[in-house]
DNA sequence: TGAGCAATTGAAGACTTCTTCAAGTTGACC
DNA sequence: GGTCAACTTGAAGAAGTCTTCAATTGCTCA
């Protein structure tokens, strides 16, 4: 690997840093989804969304097929469903952790 | 929880997508580390260094104690510390995914 | 072939984040 | 107190990312 390990990973996590993709991710994570059910469910613009998805794209971390006038998005590997899986765990986790902090210092700010 | 979750969540990622806090997260997760091996580790500039370091402190997934005229950086909890681990595990089984997709593609290609 | 929907692309301006510099704070030691 | 080292802060310009618009491609169906 060329890059430094540091840089692909952060460049990993800026990818994901976004909520428009990761809520694509997450709805990937059940199953391939038409970009017309990306859209209802993102309810951003087109445009934005395609951009986004090229975005996920070029990470190599989606594929996109076309099916007729319709194209499908998919979760390019079963990493990446695993991925996503524990990313969310993870940050449940995290974010319920900071909860907790910030209720603890509620409490000892009154 | 008022600001959605795919909003957190990507704020959490945004905050990972830097080489120099990715670099200082790992440290930190073998244990407390002063701000001068931060710096040599990291072989940034003090005030960039620094610069990282509060945003890490802002998102609260750090601490900073002082110790006489040093500064010694922690992990803010136990959360943090096994998130990292997990972070790291997926990002290398990603990164390896990767590394086999475009090994794969490269033979196509031939 | 042409109308029309589905999705993508390119480009421009608004907005964020990074890096760097100079200045400030805090504690140690004389 | 004065000075030094360790670290942080604020601010400014450079660099990168987001959103949006208009234009484009690919497909279907008449």
């Amino acid at each position: 690997m060329q890059v430094p390990l540091y840089q692909a990973k952060a460049e990993f996590f800026r990818m994901l840093g976004h909520p428009v993709r990761i809520r694509v991710l997450e709805l990937l994570g059940e199953g391939p989804v038409p970009v017309r059910d990306l859209l209802a469910e993102t309810g951003v613009e087109a445009s934005n969304l395609s951009q986004q998805l090229a975005v996920l794209r070029r990470a190599g971390i989606v594929v996109s097929t076309r099916d007729g006038a319709n194209v499908v998005y998919a979760l390019a590997g079963p990493d990446v469903a695993d991925l996503m899986r524990a990313a969310r765990r993870i940050l449940t986790e995290m974010l319920q952790g900071q909860a907790e902090l910030l209720a603890s210092l509620a409490v000892e700010g009154e």
